[in-house]
RNA sequence: GCCGAUUUAGCUCAGGGGUAGAGCAACCGCCUUGUAAGCGGUAGGUCGUGUGUUCGAAUCACACAAUCGGCACCA
């Protein structure tokens, strides 16, 4: 049987027998057969000296193709195992997958490695490359395998071996004396890695995912094609190092945190600026998609959370405070400060009757929240123990579920756009394991994001078991500035907590019906949301959203007077302005401003007080535009207008 | 919560068993300045908290806290 492989130009190659990919591809050409890393067959990524058996289409995968990097980065973390290993003798390797832009390799070591290894390791793993062992493909029996990591002390991979199904082959990939478990495919030798990758980071990390497990330590690592890619990468990374709004927030004196109220924020005046200038965006934004804002409190018997069931799921993550009640010592009553707004618009829902001809009612609340985060988990305004989300709960009949839901995503859209974001991703997260509620329940409300989202005509993909434990969700990421995608909005389908919080309507039959809630926020946590904005924007706000917006500099004190004029107008004008008379140069106060990232930098001198003028300076422009006081208050005051009230 | 690292002036950081250093910022003067740092001076710290070792601790040990990098968690 001639063996027939189509290229991906569409010419098929006939073979008498079996052949290696780089067989295939030496018989296309000398030059290809040297670049050759691997080949696809059928869309599967293989090893380039496995013989090919079986009719396909072929492409020979080389360093510029899209796949190689993935083979790179999987073969330097068996590297970096074997350097290791060669250098910490005792050390049991586990898994090594590859991560977005690198690799990992989990080790079991009683001793720690340092940050001070990685040079050592470093030089190991070049050492390893420059050997060029080929990389070997063996296929082994479940019990030899079993006995050969077994006799090696490798107690993790003989695990993992164990685990493997029945019927799965069982592959090594050796590369000189050293061997690992693994599906491969690889590169054909160590050498065809290169050396563009650099260790990064040491963490701990559990065995298989679980807290219950053993800690293992995780060594991270980046791999490139070339070191100009590598040092692409490297650069990225101090960006988004100078970006990180922690620095940004103490830099432009945006807020701080301190030991004595860990998790929680202090926002400085112009942190809050910037908070509320979001806030009332987002208000003005909901108020006009038909939502009524209210506020409930944030202390609650803790009767109504274990109604809702939070205090069994999440009591160890609420804040909970005993109140004397009676003269006994074991009189207490225990209050919950709420976690979320949920349970408190349920209550408001119940106030009086409701009418189906009240649905949908959309309940929006931008209440604080508490939740007591474990230390570890904590991390600047991204997860705060402290915090308010855009939280608001459509009640609606099901019929309402994918209108409403669809008017939803609509909203966010836009106000991602507004705020200078693109949804980049959309996931619906199902019904966890731990979860309240009956299987038809679930049934019910999965399908009903299933068909919203299909209406939405947005693509998603399935986040299985990550769903609340009322319900499941849709999680909207979106993508910053550098590429990083961060899940903020959320809706959510509850079937549950009416039923558990006895909410009820008057339907059009006159009987009562339970209203579906449904649990959605666009920004999420707005501190969150903050801390994601000022990475985004690396603290250059747009104009409407920054906490000053113009500041006014003299350069002699004879412009004081004017200056003053002009502060006057800019504020009467609702602009955010300051005014900076002191006695600097204005080299010096340009400086200032421009690191504080004031976007408009207005310079008066004598000559602008003579003429009645203002020269603008944009943050980032050099150039500066001579204008009319009038017309400068007209027109940075139109430009500082929030997007949604533009005309 | 788990693993590792870190914590020195408002900020960024150096130092290190014999009692504390720099730059920037602040304050006070001088300078009256034309688009990214003008000059001089002054003041500022129980070296995260506690306990211990020591003749002596900011330095060494232990505990705790917070922070950082991950893991686990995320209603």
């Amino acid at each position: 049987m001639p063996l027939r492989l189509t290229l991906p130009d569409g010419t098929v190659k006939e073979f008498s027998a079996s052949v290696t990919g780089l067989e295939l591809a030496a018989s296309i050409g000398k030059g290809l057969a040297a670049a050759a890393l691997a080949v696809k067959l059928d869309g599967e990524l293989r090893d380039l000296l496995r013989p090919i058996e079986k009719d396909a289409k072929v492409e020979i995968v080389t360093r510029k193709s899209p796949e190689a990097l993935e083979l790179i980065r999987h073969d330097t973390a068996h590297i970096l195992a074997e350097a290791v290993q060669e250098l910490f003798p005792g050390t049991q390797v586990t898994i090594g997958p590859n991560v977005e832009n690198g690799f990992y390799y989990d080790f079991a070591r009683a001793e720690p490695f340092s940050t001070d290894d990685f040079p050592k390791i470093e030089a190991k793993m070049r050492e390893i490359v420059a050997r060029d062992a080929p990389l070997v493909r063996e296929e082994w029996s479940r019990d030899e395998a079993i006995k050969f990591f077994e006799s090696k002390g490798e107690k993790y991979k003989a695990e993992l071996i164990r685990d493997l199904a029945a019927d799965q082959t069982i592959t090594t990939y050796a590369q000189g004396a050293w061997k690992d478990l693994c599906r491969g495919p690889h590169l054909p030798s160590t050498g065809k890695t290169g050396t563009s990758f650099k260790l990064l980071k040491l963490a701990g990390a559990y065995w298989r995912g679980d807290s219950n497990n053993a800690m293992l330590q995780r060594i991270y690592g980046t791999a490139w094609r070339d070191d100009k890619e590598l040092q692409a990468h490297l650069t990225m990374l101090d960006e988004a190092e100078k970006r990180d709004h922690r620095k940004i927030g103490k830099e432009l004196d945006l807020f701080h945190m301190q030991d004595e109220a860990a998790g929680s924020v202090f926002w400085h005046p112009k942190g809050w600026t910037l908070y509320r200038t979001l806030e009332n965006y987002v208000r003005r934004r909901i108020e006009k998609a038909g939502y009524v804002e209210v506020h409930t409190p944030q202390l609650f018997d803790s009767s109504l959370f274990k109604a809702s069931g939070h205090w069994d799921m999440y009591g160890d993550n609420m804040f909970k405070v005993a109140v004397k009640s009676g003269d006994a010592p074991e009189d207490v009553k225990w209050l919950g400060i709420k976690p979320m707004n949920c349970p408190g618009h349920v209550q408001i829902f119940k106030q009086g009757i409701t009418s189906y001809r009240d649905l949908p009612l959309r309940m929006a609340e931008f209440g604080n929240c508490h939740r007591n985060e474990a230390h570890g988990a904590m991390h600047g305004l991204i997860r705060v123990r402290q915090m308010v989300q855009d939280d608001a709960h459509i009640f609606c009949t099901e019929d309402q579920i994918q209108s409403e839901s669809l008017a939803f995503c609509e909203v966010l859209r836009s106000m991602y756009a507004e705020l200078g974001f693109d949804v980049a991703r959309v996931r619906l997260a199902d019904r966890p394991e731990k979860r309240t509620g009956s299987d038809e329940v679930w049934d019910k409300a999965e399908g009903a994001l299933h068909s919203a989202l299909k209406a939405a005509g947005l693509d998603y993909d399935m986040n299985s078991g990550d769903g609340a434990f009322y319900g499941p969700k849709i999680e909207f990421y979106l993508k910053d500035a550098i590429g990083r995608e961060w899940q903020c909005g959320t809706l959510q389908v509850d079937f549950n907590m009416p039923e558990r919080l006895d909410a009820s309507y008057v339907g059009e039959d006159g009987q009562k019906h339970r209203p579906v809630m449904l649990h959605r926020a666009i920004l999420g946590s707005l501190h969150r949301f903050l801390g994601v904005l000022i990475e985004h924007y690396a603290g250059k706000f747009p104009l409407w959203l920054s906490p000053v917006q113009a500041t006014i500099c003299t350069i002699t004190n004879d412009a004081e007077g004017y200056a003053q004029e002009v502060f006057d107008a800019l504020t009467a004008a609702g602009i955010r302005a300051k005014l900076d008379i002191r006695s600097e140069k204005i080299n010096a106060k340009i400086r200032d401003h421009s690191l504080q990232k004031v976007p408009l930098i207005l310079v008066v001198g004598k000559k602008e007080a003579e003429a009645k003028t203002v020269a603008l300076r944009r943050l980032g422009g050099e150039a500066q535009e001579i204008l009319g006081l009038e017309d400068a208050v007209k027109t940075l005051s139109a430009e500082a207008m929030p997007p949604d009230l533009r005309g």
